[in-house]
DNA sequence: TAATTTCAATCAAACGTTTGACTTAATCAA
DNA sequence: TTGATTAAGTCAAACGTTTGATTGAAATTA
């Protein structure tokens, strides 16, 4: 039994991937040439067609390299907040769910995969191709997953809930916008670049604001349905 | 003195514009050709050089067309939110600010400007270009500073306080994720598209949530700084 | 030796742009 | 009114370049 796709542990396979991590996130598809990828990783023009097919299957093995390389640094930690949740009372998960996303603030704001992570991402949530399915599965669904366990918990509901899902939603969307909407925030600012200390301040509105979110009452409709359920 | 840019009022040069902001809204620069356009223009490859002197120039158009035209629906809404939020107490700000964010929201999961104007802007947010420019004059700076300016006055501060800029570009974030995070929300909710029904669910919370965060207390750092300083 | 990987060279197709002829409509002197 | 002149816009055809892909030989590895 194979491991997941090809595993051939081609050194060049490696370069190519990061290089065209690089460019598709910086650039459109279309907008990246193959000559330019193979330059980056100092590889022939062939060797893409050798180990991927081409560059389609270039461009779906980067999205895996992508999902693969985030799974592996926010599984663990999705993981360990599941088990934390079962653990402690219903209240603490609110400081669990603000930690974890301010955590994966700080990383798209200043960590590498904020570089090439966004573009892709958007790109295919706006206009989906079989690389979103592999995003979807692999780093969007287990992250809104597990917060809206986390959200659902902390306010009494179900996680299948749609206020649940919706309001998780919300949170992560509150977050993602610092690096979506980076440009305009900026200039509102007055600032060239985030610093350390913008992050800071950003940080702590945000937490104060998802607290916020999180301890408004749930709609009064849905609350009765779910009383009378019980 | 010239209007706006040239003023030619050639039939082709409309409907290459038209054609371009579709192809535009839901393909990158390079992934779009300048024979698809003029085809779906109906007009011939050369019209592209002889009206915009390029396929750069009648992208960047084709932005300013974009921008023009949701600016001119946008504005009329805008003012009059000014000139209301003077003439009434500070606390029907909030009303102010939940409807207008509550009408995008409607404009950008329905509105034919939601098809192809998302694309755009997020791309020239993630890099931008010139075009970015022109998208920010006209058409976010605006949104923004009036939402800042009504957000500062329900919560007694200052609209050009961070505070106030930040929380800002929160409500918003919080409204443009339902369209730029759609597919996602989408799965989650087993849904192939949003009904009517949906976005009225939407809504509720949407504004449920706004209100949570507006009346949220601002910084305390910020309000000892302030009641101090008056 | 046999299989895998790299390489320069080459391919047809698609790209954005340019060309020069053609049509249409307005301008003006006779 | 007539006929020549000019300008604006459109068109098919062609331009040179770049694109992704392929080839078969060479190099490398096992």
């Amino acid at each position: 039994m194979s491991d997941n796709e090809e595993t051939t542990h081609s050194a060049t396979r490696k370069r190519l991937l990061q290089a065209a991590l690089q460019a598709f996130g910086s650039h459109d598809y279309d907008g990246v040439s193959t000559r330019e990828i193979v330059e980056a990783a100092e590889a022939n023009i062939s060797a893409i067609s050798y180990h991927f097919g081409g560059k389609r299957g270039l461009y779906l093995a980067t999205v895996d390299f992508l999902a693969e390389k985030l799974q592996s640094g926010m599984n663990d930690q999705l993981e360990q907040i599941r088990q934390t949740a079962e653990d402690t009372p219903p209240d603490r998960s609110a400081t669990l769910i603000c930690d974890f996303l301010l955590h994966f603030l700080e990383h798209i704001l200043l960590g590498e995969m904020g570089k090439h992570a966004p573009g892709i991402i958007f790109r295919e949530q706006n206009q989906p191709t079989e690389a979103f399915d592999i995003l979807y599965e692999k780093l969007l669904a287990p992250m809104h997953h597990t917060l809206a366990l986390l959200v659902a918990r902390y306010r009494g509901q179900q996680a299948s809930d749609p206020e649940s899902i919706i309001m998780t939603h919300a949170l992560i969307g509150q977050t993602v916008i610092f690096r979506i909407g980076r440009t305009t925030l900026l200039r509102r600012l007055n600032l060239s670049a985030y610093s350390t200390a913008n992050i800071e301040t950003l940080k702590n509105q945000l937490r104060r604001n998802y607290l916020a979110l999180l301890n408004s009452p749930p709609d009064s409709t849905e609350t009765d349905i779910r009383h009378h359920a019980e």
